[in-house]
DNA sequence: CTGAAAGCGCTTACAG
DNA sequence: CTGAAAGCGCTTACAG
């Protein structure tokens, strides 16, 4: 790769003009920054970010840490994040965590050394203590789909009010027994959407019966199983409402797998609004999260940060819908129905 | 952050000191390391990478361009490179293409200008001439799922073998009229998967007839559009091979739509073997390509390049395989082999 | 308007 | 074993 220096000697310049002719900075006559263009383009000069990224402390990059890419609820977040982080030239680089603190740690520590210019952290495991000590670090970053008491940036959504949408939905639609497969005891979000369906069904007068609730995985694999475990108790329910749209597709395949029919015998609502949710028989019902959004969201916010100089700490709370699809719609309700949420 | 300086000042030498303690390059004593040692850890100091990448000409990071994060194909080939990647210390920067020219050599440029140390190229667009120029470059490339004349690293799937699978599948099935709904006909996979769906045709002594033939665009509506028109010709036919899940997807949508049972009254087969495709209903055939290994092979070729400091170049080719689930099976045989499948 | 110099944070020969 | 110096490829005051 040519460098400064060689477009410099090919243009009889010295490298300050150079640069000030490539970066518009400073003085610089016609004549002078038509030679120099010349030269780059003869050489096919591009100025080494590397170098430049030394001396202005700015790589025109962030760093993304999110759970699982190959998990269907991040793509849509990853996507948001890079296009708004390309329109204002900056890249992405992508680290998985597995869910795991000390991969979020690893990534954290690495982003730094190679410092970016921000750091997006979604669904962070990491506890207030740690997240205190980066928060007070240079680099901003802001947390996505997890909040914090801490002067931090945080964007999430209401989990209590989707939860409560989606159990008051089922409980609209007249259904009895309504149980909930939630996700793992530790998870925020998965407290926070246990809440919610509590709060619902509390409001409506029903009995919240821990029986009725089973914890799964935040997966495929464990709503089969939880899945399995509702349909043994004495008293089968007759809708679950699930914490994620994976689990509820688990949960479809075990009732598929037992013969159940849905939502006729067993009605299922999930959460998160991944795109596989439209695409099962029958199609999901499910709460739907603006993951695209918050992606782009977390990424103005940086940028905002940036420019600003200082940290006027944002926490943004969404709004999820609830989109209604046929996997939770009463019998004698279905046909007229369908057709709308088909839209 | 502290830098190399503020540690040398605390522990009382000089920089070229604290750089071969913490490199462990050339002698230094134990009881000095000791002492840099500790005011390393007292100040935290990180050494800083941009600084070292300037040096060593290595960023630890490689580029990766894909058409997009969001299309559910490439996910798993992200996590592949990424955890390949990771392994060996080095981070992933990601960016989405679109499938357009453009995009991807704005990419291909500004990756190059960020130094890293090799790019794995998705699904490319770029014609030879291009990628001429791009593989005479210092960075090393790979090619992923797109194959080249040129001196420069592929790795592929056969979609010859892979489409010509899938109609073979349809043929043994028992199935007489069987379409194609292809992808874009500009793309290098979509000619190759016609000419397996052709290939099995003609070596079973049936017809190739272009009216059976209809293109998609490779996303979901467009698979729906495609198949509305299979739908209304004049003899209608009883299976479907799609050049990928998406559109298998898509057809399916209107198939239901139609009130038309899969797979009785039409068999359909998709290409990819995406996640979704396990979960619809019926569950879709398709043909599996290998795509998390196919990111992990892609980082090792590149780190091979690295350490080799030669252009060994390769092509490697692999086999997908063929996956027969619920929507291809003849309602005779469908009981017994849809457990089997399961598994 | 232009060039020489200093410097970003590090590493790497080279003396000593 | 250790330090001073040069240098990676750039930018940015500072003279002129």
């Amino acid at each position: 790769m040519a460098t400064i220096k060689d477009v410099a000697k090919l243009a009889g310049v010295s490298v300050s003009t150079v640069s000030r002719a490539l970066n518009g900075s400073g003085y610089v006559d016609r004549t002078t920054e038509e030679r120099v263009m010349a030269a780059v383009k003869q050489l096919n000069y591009k100025p080494n970010q590397i170098a430049r990224g030394l001396i202005s402390k700015k790589t025109k990059t962030f760093g993304l840490i999110l759970p699982d890419i190959s998990n269907p609820f991040f793509p849509e977040m990853a996507r948001g994040a890079e296009d708004e982080a390309s329109k204002h030239g900056y890249n992405i680089i992508l680290c998985n965590s597995d869910w795991q603190i000390e991969k979020e740690k690893m990534h954290l520590n690495l982003l730094q050394q190679k410092c970016v210019d921000g750091i997006i952290l979604v669904g962070s495991r990491i506890n207030e203590q740690y997240l205190s000590v980066l928060s007070k670090s240079a680099t901003p970053i802001v947390l996505l789909d997890r909040t914090s008491a801490l002067d931090i940036h945080s964007i999430s959504t209401n989990n209590v009010l989707g939860a409560y949408l989606a159990t008051k939905h089922l409980i609209d639609q007249g259904y009895q027994n309504i149980a909930h497969i939630a996700g793992p005891a530790l998870s925020p979000s998965a407290q926070q959407r246990l809440a919610g369906y509590r709060k619902a069904l509390v409001e409506h007068h029903r009995v919240f019966d821990l029986v009725l609730v089973t914890e799964g995985d935040y997966r495929i694999a464990g709503g089969t199983l939880a899945m399995q475990r509702l349909l043994r108790l004495a008293t089968i329910p007759d809708a679950v409402f699930c914490a994620n749209d994976l689990m509820a597709i688990g949960a479809l395949e075990a009732l598929q797998q037992a013969g159940v029919k849905v939502p006729e015998e067993i009605a299922l609502v999930g959460y998160d609004g991944i795109n596989l949710a439209r695409y099962v028989n029958p199609k999901l019902t499910t709460i739907i999260q603006p993951t695209y959004q918050m992606g782009i969201m977390a990424v103005q916010l940086i940028l905002e940060t940036i420019s600003s100089g200082q940290k006027n700490f944002k926490s943004i709370e969404l709004d999820p819908i609830l989109e209604i699809r046929e996997s939770s719609l009463r019998r004698e309700t279905y046909a007229k129905t369908s057709c709308i949420s088909d839209r």
